[in-house]
DNA sequence: CGCCATTATATGGGGTGCAATGGAATCGCG
DNA sequence: CGCGATTCCATTGCACCCCATATAATGGCG
């Protein structure tokens, strides 16, 4: 199968093999994640809010006041995601917004007294998503660590351009 | 650090560590994820098409006729994500659907002519994304088949039971 | 002090992603 | 053959996710 010289036909062979589903890694974070967040919404639900939201919080339990911007650079996420998000969980009683008033163009999102109860609620989500994973905790680390030096490399070169 | 014995305050480090979000695998599948659709998207708008829609197309290139479910096996999405998805790939003329002769139940989804020639001027995206994450290919294959393995353990048992 | 560039959110619109539900076609058991 | 169960897809409703743009506040320069 395999050729030494590649011609026309090797070369369409080898494009080929790049464009199956199962051998991109992209198309494979992109399902894991998918996967995971519906892995999530039994854990979450009960306490009423969604995995984004979830990730929110996991900011906001350990600063307990951000600003926007600071939750975005946090999450990876813009304002157009975060804003009506925060109005979701801030109509369900569980964060207040306010402006800054040292700098009234920033918004302080925090924690009502529901928002850090919910922090007890939610202290099983993490290890009983450690279970759902069953995941060697090595390999788990390994995967993680993977995936947050590619994130950052990115992140690093956000526009297109040779190295 | 690290102690022998866990009394309550050492517990509640541990939970705390376990909360935070550059410690977990789950997040960083996240961002990954949302991150790889925002460098798709400069790559995918010159040809008119989405990065999901993209996946459904390496699907069609290969196989050419496609039922709506078996689409949705391979790409981990439902019907309620693909209709709309496909309804708007038949609207931009890449793909034609009609309901299968033998079981008027299924939906056949077929290239056009556009949707056909689309391959060609795609051909370059999955080596341009590969130079884009500038990740030693051993590296990606590794992380690759992690996350395979990962998504295929959990899609075994999808509901919540002990082992 | 006034004006412009910059910064921080908000808004609008298009496109997912998924649970729940609905409806039509098919299957299968009696 | 008949009829309920099942399968397949569409629809609905809600919640992201992001780009582009708008708006308001701040900072800086003359």
């Amino acid at each position: 199968m395999a050729e030494k010289k590649k011609g026309g036909a090797a070369r369409a062979e080898e494009l080929a093999e790049l464009c199956r589903l199962d051998n991109q890694l992209c198309f494979a974070v992109y399902s894991a994640s998918n996967l995971i967040t519906r892995l999530y919404r039994p854990l979450l639900e009960p306490l009423g809010i969604t995995y984004p939201q979830y990730l929110v919080l996991l900011v906001l339990w350990e600063h307990s006041t951000r600003t926007v911007g600071e939750l975005g650079e946090a999450l990876g996420l813009d304002s157009g995601t975060l804003t009506p998000l925060l109005k979701r969980l801030e109509a369900n009683g569980i964060v207040a917004r306010k402006r800054a008033p040292e700098d009234e163009r920033r918004v302080l999102v925090e924690l009502t007294p529901a928002g850090q109860k919910l922090r007890t609620r939610a202290a099983s989500v993490p290890i009983e998503m450690i279970c759902k994973l069953r995941l060697p905790p090595e390999q788990a680390v390994e995967l993680r660590d993977a995936l947050k030096r590619l994130t950052r490399d990115l992140r690093a070169l956000p526009e297109g351009n040779e190295g």
